[in-house]
DNA sequence: GTCTATAGTTCGATAGAC
DNA sequence: GTCTATCGAACTATAGAC
């Protein structure tokens, strides 16, 4: 079925010219094209190219964040809070977000790689507003589960785990060019896995250092 | 003393430009103004923005390639190749340019960051050119030091150390920011031996998961 | 809401003087 | 080798018809 014009399609068309060509490399002209929609109608929905991008990143953003502040606390209140079950709280949501073709999200995950590597003040300035909360959050709990862990080593160790998690997220086909075909980056759970088992042990192995 | 004309100018104009500002982001006005040098003298030394681009990068690639495969050369011939010395040889290179101002190659490991991260053609095409083959070598490398590991883990494992690696390297003042002053992003040592750690722990962890 | 047309700006690149 | 001046294309954004 072919999708009526609107405000999701133009976000949609939007997330992915982003995700693939960056903000600066994208045009108002390439979205246009790719939602099929004229290049005055984005305008006349979101002003401006500025306002349009951070329209795409809060409409997901927002769900990734409540889904790893909500899964941290339930862990919290049902005693459950251990290393592993931390870092399954913090992967998970953008995980299934970046393999998500249902949803249309496939997109978000390289678009957030992107932005949050870049240095430009606009991306800085976004990183810092959408990310730094539940950074602080989940650095605290990285305390919780490893008592023995320094303040600067919980910091570092956070920054360690995020640079992880944007290297499994992006999908960019660099594993399985570098495998000779054997890992698959469609495969959601084996990455997941990896992911924890890695994270975890690095963690761990943080706190070793300062018993 | 002030720089007199030159290509070195415009490179290292260029190389802070496009750091700061992505390639996209990045216009040659821009470059002849922080280079203090007329526009059309950037085209009369490089030809085209993308040229320019690529000797941007090629400057600093080729010592830091060069580097990596030396050292790893050198520990296998003495003997002494071990997961932490394989991790050393790889990290430092980076790590070092991306501190010394003295070279003033302090914007390059940025640049790298940036880019490595980014998914437009150009980008991708970048990173698999120059740093492929040197992630093969190191692939084949943990494979000697941790026989015990897959095939995928030993590529997945490579990815995470990179990504590790880009965290510690781009210098964003965000480690500072998350710890309040108490994470010395310019302490090259203490990051140096926080990432080893966390890297290898990380790595024999996997291999554990394959007996 | 959605379109066509275009104004006004900035871009990469070139011509030509010195 | 370095400059000034400028061309033609692409860009963001807006005006105005429907």
């Amino acid at each position: 079925m072919a999708k009526e014009p609107g405000k999701s399609v133009i976000l949609d068309a939007a997330e992915k010219v982003f995700a693939l060509n960056g903000y600066a490399g994208s045009s108002m002209r390439m979205i246009a094209n790719e939602a099929q929609v004229a290049q005055a109608l984005i305008h006349y929905h979101f002003d401006t190219k500025d306002k349009l991008f951070e329209e795409v990143v809060a409409r997901r953003s927002s769900s990734i964040n409540s889904a790893r502040k909500q899964s941290l606390d339930q862990l919290r209140a049902d005693g459950r809070l251990d290393l592993e079950a931390l870092l399954l709280a913090f992967f998970r949501p953008n995980l299934v977000l970046g393999h998500d073709t249902e949803k249309g999200g496939q997109f978000y995950a390289r678009l957030i790689a992107t932005t949050s590597s870049a240095n430009d003040e606009r991306s800085v300035y976004f990183t810092r507003k959408l990310y730094d909360p539940i950074a602080r959050l989940y650095i605290e709990a990285i305390h919780e589960v490893l008592p023995g862990i320094s303040d600067k080593d919980a910091v570092w160790g956070y920054l360690f785990l995020v640079g992880v998690s944007l290297t499994s997220m992006s999908k960019t086909g660099r594993a399985a060019g570098l495998s000779d075909g054997k890992c698959n980056e469609d495969d959601l759970e084996e990455i997941l896995s990896r992911t924890v088992t890695f994270v975890a042990a690095g963690l761990r192995a943080l706190e070793q250092t300062n018993v």
